[in-house]
DNA sequence: TTTAATATTGAAAATAAATTTCAATTTGAA
DNA sequence: TTCAAATTGAAATTTATTTTCAATATTAAA
């Protein structure tokens, strides 16, 4: 069961991480790496406490300060980032080789629908090509009050 | 120096908020009024310490807690929202009759670049009004690595 | 391979935003 | 006006994240 939305195998992305590592002049650690596999594992969100977890359960001996810190790198790298917070946790998922996601948020209730809209995905591509930027994806957020909401207001 | 981008006066939405607290069977207290009032009274954005300051330096001796409070009620009803966090801290903003933010985010360097394109906006506004959705606003993320940070990476 | 300088680690302490507790006070329906 | 119930401020608590520090691991150079 392998994801076919990876266009970079992660062998290749552990060995560019090796090599950001050492372009800053740091060490490469095994905590690191080890970190990194864990995370290139997940499919969806995650936290720190999870990811922490995870590794324990594989009878790793990785602190929890070590998940933060190697959280910190992955992050100025630009391989993970926060997608969002919850009860002031904070939740990552990798960056690279995403599905863009468009939702309607009620800022209410807080439901949350996917939208799909094939105009809206390409002209928000088109509109991405014209800057100069690499490895890309988007949120499009759109956030209104749904109709059983709107009664509990006025 | 009013806010043109208001479409509803102050005065109706402490109204509303009033009306909400009523009808919830909780009791519209003068600290409810006073920190909604202030919150009007923001352009952008804000957080706690800043709207706590605020009332202070206005003689004001509502607590700390009153403010958080309130806060969760109003997010509650719809009025304000949470639109990001910096360094473990919240900050918010009026939902309604804003303008939406369209940004090409770096995920690296956390640079941030106003996207203004009437075209995307439009689209939306299309695709928004399909929708059973009411006072509405929209947030697009468009994330990449901007040609400076991509250098650092590979 | 050994050395040595320096970065990294784990564990515990510290930090700080947000939440909860609780006694005193205020609100509002009857 | 009365009074049950909600709200308040102040302080204590909670909890994610960051920092500290001594021990250890890494890496480039000898």
């Amino acid at each position: 069961m392998r994801s076919s939305l990876k266009t970079k195998e992660n062998i290749e992305l552990v060995k560019e991480f090796k090599e950001f590592i050492k372009k800053k002049g740091l060490k490469y650690t095994s905590e690191r790496e080890e970190i990194l596999k864990e995370i290139l594992k997940v499919k969806d969100h995650f936290d720190v406490e999870e990811l922490y977890m995870k590794l324990r359960g594989k009878g790793s001996k990785i602190s929890k300060a070590s998940v933060y810190r190697t959280i910190s790198l992955l992050i100025e790298a630009g391989y993970i980032q926060e997608v969002y917070r919850q009860n002031a946790r904070s939740y990552y998922e990798v960056t690279l080789d995403k599905i863009p996601h468009l939702h309607f948020i009620c800022i209410k209730c807080k439901k949350v629908e996917e939208i799909i809209e094939n105009e809206l995905i390409k002209l928000i591509q088109k509109h991405s090509k014209q800057k100069n930027y690499a490895p890309l994806t988007y949120h499009l957020e759109i956030f209104g009050i749904c109709s059983d909401c709107i009664k509990s207001i006025s």
